[in-house]
This record gives C-alpha cells, sequence and structure tokens, in this order.
RNA sequence: GGUCCCAUCGUCUAGCGGUUAGGACACCGGCCUUUCACGUCGGUAACAGGGGUUCAAGUCCCCUUGGGAUCACCA
C-alpha cells in the first residue's frame, strides 16, 4: 500500500482562520499518523486578491499551532504555463471550447434566470461554435457531459451523486489568461500525487466538476473527505460578527497552541469520552472516518477551559517565556528586577483561564509602588487594623525562615497573640501586599516577595492607613 | 428557486436494534477556603415531527419540517 499524500491549500486572502486551521490540522493528523506527506500549497490564482502578508499570516498561523508540512509552500502563481498547456490539451481534444459571450451579458442572463426562478446555468451559446482563436477576447470552458452522473464516496459523508445535468460548462481560464480555481486545483492535486483531498464541505457542490475536469485530463481521481463547517452561536457560517476567527487573535488574547489543537480536533470528532488530547494520543487516535457529519458551533467557553487546563498543568518555565510579552505590554520587565517569575508563574498557573489574564494577575508582583483599591480599604481597613500589620511585621521581621510554611506558622502566632481571627488581618495584608483584595494565597505571595519586599510593603500600607485615618 | 449536505441536553459529543440515553463545557446548589480561583460532590437539561420495517428503533427506510452549503472571468 502506498504512502498517502495530502494537502492544505489555503488561497492568500486573509489571515489563517479558525476552520482553515481545522482542515489543516486535520490533514496533518492523518499524515502523521499514516506516515504520509502533507503539502502546503498556496492558491493565489486570483492575483488580484493574493497578498504577500496573508502568505506570511497563514505560515505563521501554521507554525504557532505546531503544523508543519513536508513539502511546499508551493505557489500556484508560479504554475502558469502549466496550466496554459493542460488547458491546449482539452481545447485540442474537443473536450474545451473559446466562449466569447461577454462578462456583462452573462451576468444578466444569471439575474434574469435568478429573478425568473431558473437554474442560473450557462446557456451553451458558444458550446458548439467551433472555429479557432480569432483574436477576440474569450474565455476557455470545459465541455461538460450533459448527461449521467457524476459520485464519488467521500471519506466522511458517504455516498454523494450528482446528475450530470445540474452541472454547467464552467470557465477554466480567463479571459486575461490566467486559469480558474477548479481546473487548477484538479491540475495541482494530480501533479502532486495527492491521494486524499481533505477540506471544507463547502467544496461538495465543486466535487463533481473536478471530477469529471480529473477524467477529461487522464488522471487518477483522488478519495474526497469533506470536513463540517464551523458555526458561530447562531448557526451560521463563523464570522466576525461571532468574535475572532484569526488563529492569530487567539494567540494574542492569552491562549496556548495545544488549547487550540485540543478544541478544533475535539470539535466534530471524537474518541469515547475522552476531552484531554495530547498531539502524540491525537496522531495516535485521529480516524477521519470518526469525523462527524454536522456542522458544530464554535464555543469560546470550552475553549477557555482547555486553555486554563492547559496553563494549569504547563510547564512553568515555558509559561514564563510566553508570558514576558503580555508583561511587555503592560511595561513590565521582570529582568530589570522583581520577584523571580517563574516563582510568580506558579501561584498564577491555576487561576488564569488565558496569558493576558495571568499577566493582569502578575503586574502587582512587579509594582513596588502601589495603588490601593479605594473601596478595598474603606471596607477592611479598620482603626485597629495598622497596630495588627505592625505586629506581623515584627514577627516576619524575627521569624528565622520565609517559606510557606513557616510564615503561615507565624501568622497563626500572631492571630493567636492578639486573639484575633485571620479574616481580621489577611484582607488587610493582601491590600498592603497587591493593592486589591484579589490575589494567589498571601502566604505564597510573601513567599515570592521576599521577606525584605514583604515588610516592606507592609510597613509601607501601615504608614499609609494611618496617615489615611488621621 | 435548483442542487447538495446535515439533524441526541443551550453547546461539543458517546451511542453503531434491547441503555435508568453516558461524558464534557456552560449553568445552579453543597463541600473546601484568608480573597479570587482550583479541586471535589450533587443537580437541571436531549433523541425535531410523522409514517413504515422489526418481537423490539435514538439506532434501518421514506416523507415532512428545520438548518447549512453552493449556483462568479473568488478560492
Amino acid at each position: 500500500m502506498s504512502k498517502i499524500r495530502l494537502r492544505f491549500a489555503p488561497s492568500p486572502t486573509g489571515y489563517l482562520h479558525i476552520g482553515g486551521a481545522r482542515t489543516a490540522l486535520f490533514n496533518w493528523l492523518l499524515a502523521r499518523k499514516t506516515g504520509g506527506t502533507f503539502i502546503l500549497r498556496i492558491e493565489d490564482t486570483d492575483v488580484a486578491r493574493s497578498t504577500q502578508e496573508s502568505v506570511d499570516a497563514i505560515l505563521q498561523g501554521m507554525e504557532w499551532l505546531g503544523l508543519d508540512w513536508d513539502e511546499g509552500p508551493f505557489y500556484q502563481s508560479e504554475n502558469f504555463p502549466l496550466y496554459k498547456e493542460k488547458v491546449q490539451d482539452l481545447l485540442a481534444a474537443g473536450k474545451a471550447y473559446r466562449c466569447y459571450c461577454s462578462a456583462e451579458e452573462l451576468e444578466a442572463k444569471r439575474e434574469k434566470a435568478l429573478a425568473e426562478g431558473r437554474k442560473p446555468k450557462y446557456d451553451g451559446t458558444c458550446r458548439n461554435l467551433g472555429g479557432s482563436d480569432d483574436g477576440r477576447p474569450f474565455v476557455v470552458r470545459f465541455k461538460a457531459p450533459q448527461y449521467g452522473v457524476t459520485s464519488f464516496i467521500d471519506l466522511i459523508k458517504g455516498p454523494i451523486s450528482f446528475n450530470n445535468e445540474e452541472l454547467d460548462d464552467l470557465i477554466i481560464q480567463r479571459s486575461d489568461g490566467t486559469p480558474i480555481y477548479n481546473f487548477v486545483v484538479v491540475v495541482d492535486d494530480a501533479i502532486m500525487g495527492i491521494t486524499t483531498v481533505i477540506r471544507g464541505d463547502d467544496h461538495i457542490n465543486n466535487t463533481p466538476r473536478q471530477i469529471l475536469l480529473y477524467e477529461a485530463l487522464g488522471y487518477a481521481v483522488p478519495t474526497f473527505a469533506h470536513v463540517p463547517m464551523i458555526l458561530g452561536s447562531d448557526k451560521t457560517r463563523l464570522s466576525k460578527r461571532h468574535g475572532a476567527t484569526s488563529v492569530m487573535a487567539y494567540r494574542d488574547m492569552g491562549l496556548l497552541p495545544e488549547a487550540m489543537i485540543n478544541y478544533l480536533v475535539r470539535l466534530g470528532w471524537s474518541s469515547g469520552d475522552e476531552e484531554i488530547f495530547s498531539r502524540e494520543e491525537l496522531i495516535e487516535k485521529f480516524s477521519i472516518e470518526a469525523v462527524g457529519k454536522s456542522a458544530g458551533v464554535f464555543n469560546p467557553d470550552k475553549l477557555l477551559w482547555l486553555n486554563a487546563h492547559y496553563i494549569k498543568t504547563g510547564d512553568t518555565e515555558r509559561l514564563a517565556g510566553l508570558l514576558l510579552p503580555f508583561l511587555a505590554e503592560r511595561g513590565i520587565d521582570p529582568a530589570s528586577g522583581g520577584p523571580d517569575l517563574q516563582a510568580v508563574v506558579k501561584t498564577l498557573q491555576e487561576r488564569a483561564k488565558t496569558m493576558l489574564e495571568m499577566a493582569d494577575g502578575a503586574v502587582f508582583y512587579y509594582t513596588p509602588e502601589l495603588s490601593y483599591d479605594e473601596e478595598a480599604v474603606a471596607k477592611q481597613i479598620k482603626p485597629e487594623t495598622s497596630s495588627y500589620l505592625q505586629s506581623l511585621t515584627t514577627a516576619l521581621k524575627a521569624g528565622p525562615e520565609f517559606s510557606h510554611d513557616g510564615i503561615e506558622s507565624i501568622f497563626k502566632e500572631v492571630c493567636a497573640g492578639l486573639g484575633i481571627k485571620m479574616g481580621q488581618i489577611g484582607p488587610a495584608v493582601r491590600i498592603a501586599l497587591s493593592g486589591g483584595t484579589v490575589s494567589p494565597s498571601i502566604y505564597e505571595v510573601m513567599e515570592v516577595l521576599g521577606k525584605e519586599e514583604t515588610c516592606r510593603r507592609l510597613e509601607r500600607a501601615i504608614a499609609r492607613f494611618t496617615a489615611g485615618q488621621g
């Protein structure tokens, strides 16, 4: 059995979006699982709409997700001579013909047909004209069979068939001599030896025309697998209206690529009751036949849940590295002072759903001159608070060790000595250290901050609270 | 409108003729707790409708309804 060859073929007219990423992922997984070849091909035959920025954005998205390709990226725009030659072959064989109808009159006919409730199909005006190139502008149309049935067995959807009379003579070459997608994709997939075409199911209606083209060109027809679309919360095709659709936008929102991969693969595919899959498990367990037939709604909440999981269980050192740019956006550079970043990350891992949240939660560690949350101060700081904090600070300074457990026992001793409960001093300490009422455990915070900085923040707060109360 | 695809909790799904229809997210409670989270225990919630086939249908067939895709000198 020969190796299967797969491809992801985005058009560079925008960034890599969620749907494209999932299609790429399915291709990649199948290639890695079967030891096949994964090819990246840029479909830039529409010169007017294709941009280098889009190509870069797509490549960047693929790299972020860790979807590496074995061959390419290939650019269709570099193959124009080949396509032209294939068009000539078809013309010479009488399987295609020149059409002189203008775009305007075609458009008019289409609108008329639609308005009258008829199918907007090419009427075949030039189909049997014959003759050769006489200098007038023309497009080349494929002479499609007018009867019979074209069918294929989709790996995901099962058997699908179309009556050929529903298909019209599609244009394969524009009047400017450049080829059209449906033609190019066939030539390229054939030339590249693609055995299995995995793509969005919005291509199902293109498939019979393409099969006819494969046959006309004398190529073997590949196997098809059409993956269902991704919908927005209102069940319409996912678009900007539903929120971010760019894969890279999710990175910028603090998502981890493994969370994205895990989410995307589970949207439409499952393996029993499992929810969490490592890359290795996916390669082992994925199968294209197990992909569901129906479209799925993109659920950001579940993506976030997965992200939280991967942050919680992720490698602290790596997360610290990933956090850097988010901290930089907040004007913080851990390298220029402050507590150890990895220690900071450790206190935030199980309470941050995104790297962005983690960055927000880390800010106070690197802000020596904190401003205190007014509302929290008003509510939590009592007249006696300062003396409590003073007792605690004194004990802390005298304490031998400054570890989580050591701090905890000092806390307990101080509370016992003062005859107060944790709740009477804890909130004030939290405000003194973090500026507000939400932070990791204060023992952890103190340990990360270190004895010196902890005591400094406590004393600063005591001074402030005392002054504030006149 | 023609053609094609699809249909289990709000969402993602398990199910592949006989199940108290399971899991996950979200949501609602309890526990844990110095805050926020995490964790943990429990709860609400689904087979679109109608015909068949069968001893037996969420599972197979047909119709209806609903949703989606597509009908470019875009990809």
